[in-house]
DNA sequence: TACAGTATATACCAATCAGTACAATAATGC
DNA sequence: GCATTATTGTACTGATTGGTATATACTGTA
């Protein structure tokens, strides 16, 4: 029995890369196969299921990060606060303060939504779930907490269209420090 | 000197619904000729620079559809308060609450916004704009009209994300209510 | 009816597309 | 060192790509 390479896994963000820049219909096997540096041989035996399976496995990558670095600790934290004063935190390092782009979000809004359909629906019910609970926890009610994490999810995806449509990630910036002052001020009852 | 057919025009809509469902270089010319049913001839006849031309009447005519009927009442009105409650009312209509993609925002998550940087940010640019000016005539301050505006054009674009994300347009009319909502009810000082 | 300019259909092009086949090579376990 | 298996490069496929060339049909005007 051979050993479990890891390439496969190597070879994910630099498809995240070409998928985030050329979009799915746009990233050619060339250029993906020029960006990861594997050939076309290598890339068939590692993703057989051709251009779809890569993208699965970095949508997989994508909503794991996040599983792993935000979703989880809001779930469970003891201290609400801190944890989404994190995320705001880790939604900052992960978009490079809006120069990067939401690779899950892009996908979704054309028919490349229909292939991928369940992990982008998944993605962002997670997230909202997570925050959801998190602000429960620092007292808001159960209504407004949905409301607020929607409110939320719906700026910071939001601040990436016009950040990158601008070309000016001060927009994302200034909307993270804008929904983070509204949390600390905004009236958490019903 | 023959008369001046407006057909060019008239596959316009058509195109629209082409690049919003499959993003411009998931976009095919037989794609475009079969939507629009026009043969190849007469595209390159009325669009002599071809796939990107199209692209750019589109975007065209999106912004002159937001420049007659959105911007411009905004810049000038002397009902500040009514221009924006048909702001919204015409937004919800543009994207048929929440089930229709914002095509500009589309175009400007990947590589196409390359090609069509300009035209993506005087879309929003100009949006921006009259939508900061029609909050300062609500008594808005200068610095809090420019933010407000900015955030409610973030959350219409994030919303149109999620929704379409979701597939559930609810958040796209809930997003449009918080906004209302909100506007009314905040401050409008420093 | 003749003409000019518009509109369209069709055939065609070289390039590129995603994907396959397979032989050659490299790594591994025994 | 041998057998097995993983990995990779290359050549190939048939389909499709965006775009061009051109011949024909249409339309309004004189």
């Amino acid at each position: 029995m051979p050993r479990e390479i890891a390439e496969r896994r190597d070879a994910i963000p630099a498809l995240g890369e070409v998928f985030r820049e050329h979009g799915f219909s746009g990233s050619s096997l060339a250029e993906i196969s020029q960006h990861t540096g594997l050939g076309k041989g290598s890339l068939y035996h590692f993703f057989p299921g051709g251009k779809t399976e890569m993208a699965e496995a970095v949508l997989d990558d994508v909503t794991n990060w996040f599983e792993e670095n935000v979703f989880s600790t809001m779930l469970d934290s003891k201290h609400p606060e801190g944890v989404i004063r994190s995320m705001f935190e880790a939604v900052n390092c992960y978009f490079r303060s809006g120069e990067r782009t939401c690779l899950v979000g892009a996908f979704a809004l054309n028919d490349t939504r229909d292939r991928f359909g369940d992990r982008i629906s998944k993605y962002f019910n997670a997230w909202t779930d997570a925050l959801t609970s998190a602000l429960k926890r620092t007292g808001f009610s159960e209504k407004n907490a949905a409301e607020t994490a929607e409110d939320i999810i719906v700026s910071i995806q939001g601040a990436l269209v016009l950040a990158r449509s601008k070309q000016d990630a001060e927009v994302f910036i200034r909307t993270l420090k804008r929904l983070q002052r509204r949390i600390a001020t905004e009236p958490h009852g019903v």
